[in-house]
DNA sequence: ATCATAAGTGAATGAACATTCATTTAAATT
DNA sequence: AATTTAAATGAATGTTCATTCACTTATGAT
């Protein structure tokens, strides 16, 4: 037999995510792909059943990418106040070593194509947010409230924070400039909203 | 001389935005619209110069009804916590009333297009939206922050809770149901964390 | 060295695409 | 009623699209 060319594989995803977040969905064809990969269309048939199925295994790559690098350093024992800023910084860390991949994110979630795809979800990821957060409410560090509020008031600030700086931009390549003391102001403004 | 029909023009708009919200950019095609709207694909050509120019007048459409329905009973003089409250319920008045508009709203600002658009601001709000602000500031009622961290705060939990709730959904039609006591709940914490 | 097998290919296919154009139709003006 | 003019059209154009297929190539196993 002959075995397959994982970095053909890597390129043919690499060169997607680039041209979806560059130009769209649209932009994404998978002859010019084929061309951006140095590879035969026929070639990208090998790896993936059609169009579809390419932009739903991008999008489970990224949901994974995110939730390993959101639970780097994490744990449900931590300290209310220190595992929230521990998330936000991992994820402000994900979004600035792989921009394409949180663009991409972004897009995806916000078309229709999501009804389409069957998401996989994250369990180790979710188990251990649940985890976080109950052990805030058992030890009182913040008050008692619906799982949306809280998911709302703890992020919503965060993500806000990061289109705002978004905005100016395509931030693709250089590093995304965010002050590190906007970011604590706003966490600090935003734990006294837990509690 | 004959006039233009505006029934069709707004037939032509409806339908586009209905089809991107459904099948996202791709699925709306330029023949695929003209048979959705009963009209001859040429027709289309005399209300708008080309499909980009279609999208760029459906995207500053949405711009001004949201303004319009946004400063609807608000003036910069309002207390900061009434003004804030206003800005939210008008906000959820618009997803609500207008649900196609967001979600197109809410696609293609996410989306790479938004770049080659020429956007047309909506001076009426910018204006209001910093008058406000600054009254606020003036009166104490909130303290001294960078605008974007004002931003943050005030709209990203809102703006999130609306995320979280269109989760579950496609609420197209019917009407979208956020429970007012859980609006409310996150509204006064977020006046907290805003003093 | 040979074989078996799957990786990899370039060209081809038919469908869908945005846009145009020669023509017809309807309404306002005369 | 006749004239004018722009709205409105259906068919056509040339392009680009996703996907397939008969074929070639490389590689691990024998």
């Amino acid at each position: 037999m002959r075995s397959k060319n994982e970095h053909k594989e890597r390129l043919i995803r690499d060169k997607a995510m680039e041209m979806i977040v560059k130009e769209g969905f649209d932009g994404m064809g998978m002859q010019k792909l084929a061309k951006a990969a140095n590879v035969s269309p026929a070639t990208i048939y090998i790896y993936f059943k059609n169009r579809e199925d390419l932009l739903n295994h991008l999008y489970n790559e990224v949901q994974n990418t995110f939730s390993e690098v959101a639970l780097k350093g994490f744990s449900p024992d931590l300290s209310f106040e220190d595992g929230l800023w521990l998330q936000w910084q991992n994820r402000l860390r994900f979004i600035n070593e792989f921009p394409y991949q949180y663009q991409f994110y972004e897009q995806f979630r916000n078309s229709p194509l999501i009804n389409h795809s069957d998401v996989q979800l994250i369990m180790d990821f979710k188990t251990n947010m649940k985890l976080f957060l109950m052990n805030a409410l058992k030890n009182g560090e913040i008050k008692k409230m619906e799982p949306e509020v809280f998911w709302s008031l703890a992020y919503g600030p965060f993500y806000s924070l990061i289109k705002f700086h978004l905005q100016e931009k395509t931030m693709m390549g250089r590093h995304f400039k965010l002050s590190p003391a906007i970011l604590k102001t706003v966490f600090k403004q935003v734990i006294k909203s837990l509690q």
